[in-house]
DNA sequence: CCTAAGTAAGTATCTATTTACTTATAGGCT
DNA sequence: AGCCTATAAGTAAATAGATACTTACTTAGG
């Protein structure tokens, strides 16, 4: 292979894709942008995946796989995981923007790779209680690890002593008294 | 006043803008549909709000500005004032929505009326502990009160025997343990 | 009758998608 | 091996429809 490989090709697009989705959304992303930072053709695009809507699409499901790879659950340490959780999202904001995203101008499409959470909801009946049960602690376990993310940055400046440490802390104790 | 009335035709435009921008923020809002939708006209959106970003400002500020009318901070009870804001939540989805695509497309738009959230940090020192500050404590209620409006709606239907009320209870649930 | 409120019809730009074309490359055939 | 060709990969330019924003005009009402 030489310079054409489909494969490769197919792959800078969907990179350039999740951050260009992740930065402007499905109605703000624009294809000629994608195009031309995947260093490759507006033509491209549309051979590989149809439309606009199976770009954003495609990019979604890759950004959602790379976070269930990299922090798997961990039922029976639920705060530890919460830390993971909080520390991707800090690495990597990107994931936690285009699901944002996809949940506004796409729901349909934001609840596609539905089986990645369903696993996850099996393996938390151990830990549910009669008033919050399964589905529900992991919304809140999701909500917490993402809530500094979603917090206004003005909000966030004003506690000066604040770091990314005592934040991580107060998820982690947040999930832990919880679960007591 | 007759049918030449400029307070109410800004009121009407407002109300559209919210609607609007709620159901496809900023970059997928429309002028034109909200032109029509309050019975008025695109003329008259540039004269009273600037431009579109200036209307969709004020569509944000006007929809915080509801929301911390009509569930003000209860800081010694806490768990009760969650379930109010689950409440508002669920019966205008709108003021949340445009939160978040605020957050998304114009990040520095969001935190504009920060005031209304610094009142409410200062009430919540005496609640604050050690690990969770009064900060972290207010990121933490907020994120609570919206998880399930963030979840995909997939995950939220597997759960069949959940209701509003289970829902409410569970968050409710939540923070009173998380101050005890 | 003058000013502010309102209307209708542009305009210039942008943007998703297509059409028509060029070139590399794998694999059969001699 | 070396040529030939079908096909996949790639490019550039056009198109058709939106869309934010303006200009030029009309009318109510104090």
């Amino acid at each position: 292979m030489g310079q054409r490989d489909a494969g490769a090709t197919r792959a800078r697009i969907l990179a350039a894709a999740v951050t260009e989705f992740a930065a402007h959304g499905h109605s703000g992303g624009r294809i000629d942008r994608i195009a031309k930072d995947a260093g490759s053709n507006v033509r491209m695009i549309y051979a590989y995946y149809g439309n606009k809507s199976g770009l954003f699409d495609a990019a979604l499901s890759d950004a959602i796989r790379r976070m269930a790879d990299e922090v798997p659950p961990r039922p029976t340490e639920l705060p530890a995981w919460v830390g993971e959780l909080f520390d991707f999202h800090q690495r990597q904001p990107e994931v936690l923007r285009i699901c944002l995203w996809a949940q506004l101008e796409r729901p349909e499409a934001a609840s596609e790779p539905l089986e990645t959470y369903l696993a996850k909801v099996e393996s938390l009946q151990q830990q549910a209680s009669p008033v919050i049960g399964a589905v529900d602690l992991l919304v809140i376990i999701y909500a917490v690890a993402q809530a500094w993310q979603l917090a206004p940055v003005g909000l966030l400046s004003a506690d000066g002593s604040a770091s990314h440490e005592t934040r991580r802390a107060a998820a982690v104790e947040a999930i832990t008294r919880l679960l007591a």
